[in-house]
DNA sequence: AAATCGTGGAC
DNA sequence: TGTCCAAGATT
């Protein structure tokens, strides 16, 4: 390693003991005032601490919200969940992505029905064993629901503290360390109670931890933003080195691809039945999911869709045309026969269905709008 | 360590 | 039909 080097990953510039306190209270203060109402906030269920977590990895909040009240319903226990068929949970799952989280849930749901009697670890060190739990998650459950003092770092956590002490983003090790070190130096001790006042019957939950990972995530998805931070409406601009400068490493090329789908409906009786294609076991992405039949972009050559949209996937942009059943149409599709299947459209929401599935047959209002 | 895994809103 | 990127985990 060469001296230069050494130097920069040596010099630590940390906020001293009256400004940690300082940026404590203010975020907090501000916490109390501008925290959004959210569906998984002021629950007492550690259980669905864990969902909305998971949920919410990677994934934009408004999201997580079309998801979360009907997966919970549909789960409303950690057994409730264990005892479901995978099928089950990806179905209320489609649409949200990274359905690997969906099942590691279950799976973990499964480990702690029968190894720990349906109940959920206290500790960030016991939940990080448990599948689809990493640094992060485990961070966010322990002190959201158990009031362990544990810094989370998430996006959120890291644009704002690289904004703080003025550093550019730094994908290594050394660069993580260092955020996880300024974040850890700002979480206060563990202290929680649940104040009621009877007269008013104002009751409020306290959890200096929890709360101040969720302030210092909120900060970050409402005021620090990345593009154009709002410095002003910021309660710790006095602390802040940058005041919203953030050199970001460069991000991968998108691209940009044509795709074209079938939909083919008919009549059973009063039914109405849809023809799926079930993706392979095997696939990489989606597996064991179903989509409408994708056909080869040569086989609908100059034919008008009946709907045009865009799909992303990570860094693919698709621009997506579905046709209807026109003749000659499904014997261009390559997929093997026992792979399709006609199922009948008021099943469709128990099945697992591809995001691009879903959100194609909720704009034709082959499926009701809703979640 | 770097690639992979979905999606959609915002601009 | 361009680009960014969000309460990450896994391999």
């Amino acid at each position: 390693m060469d001296v230069a080097f050494a130097e920069i990953v040596e010099d630590k510039v940390r906020l001293d003991d009256r400004q940690t306190r300082r940026f404590r209270r203010l975020l907090s203060g501000w916490y109390r005032v501008h925290a959004r109402k959210l569906p998984w906030r002021g629950n007492v269920d550690p259980y669905r601490t864990w969902v909305s977590e998971i949920m919410l990895q990677q994934t934009r909040v408004a999201a997580v919200i079309e998801h979360y009240s009907v997966f919970l319903e549909k789960f409303p226990t950690v057994v409730a969940l264990a005892l479901a068929p995978e099928a089950d949970v990806l179905a209320v799952w489609s649409g949200l992505g990274y359905y690997r989280r969906a099942r590691m849930l279950h799976k973990a749901a499964q480990f702690v029905t029968k190894e720990l009697g349906g109940v959920l670890p206290r500790t960030s060190e016991e939940l990080r064993t448990l599948p689809g739990i990493g640094e992060y998650t485990c961070a966010a459950i322990a002190s959201i629901a158990f009031g362990e003092s544990i810094a989370v770092v998430d996006g959120n956590v890291e644009r704002v503290i690289l904004r703080l002490m003025g550093r550019p983003e730094d994908a290594t090790a050394a660069g993580k360390t260092y955020v996880r070190e300024i974040a850890a130096s700002l979480v206060p001790a563990k202290r929680v109670s649940l104040r009621i006042d009877e007269a008013s019957d104002f009751h409020a939950k306290i959890n200096a931890s929890g709360d101040h990972n969720q302030a210092m995530m909120e900060l970050g998805a409402t005021i620090c933003l990345p593009k154009a931070p709002l410095c002003l409406n910021c309660p710790v601009y006095a602390l802040c080195l940058t005041r919203g400068e953030h050199r970001t490493l460069p991000r991968g090329k998108q691209t940009s691809r044509p795709a074209a789908y079938l939909l083919a409906l008919r009549k059973d009786g009063t039914a109405t039945e849809i023809l799926l294609e079930r993706r392979p076991d095997e696939a990489s992405l989606m597996a064991g999911m179903f989509e409408i039949p994708p056909l080869p972009m040569d086989a609908v050559e100059g034919m008008e869709p009946m709907l045009r949209l865009r799909h992303a996937i990570t860094n693919t942009n698709y621009y997506v045309q579905v046709f209807g059943d026109l003749p000659g149409l499904r014997s261009s599709l390559v997929v093997a026969e026992q792979d399709l299947s006609w199922v009948r459209t008021s099943k469709l929401t128990e099945i697992p269905l591809t995001g691009l599935t879903r959100k194609v047959l909720k704009r034709l209002g082959v499926i009701a709008v809703k979640v």
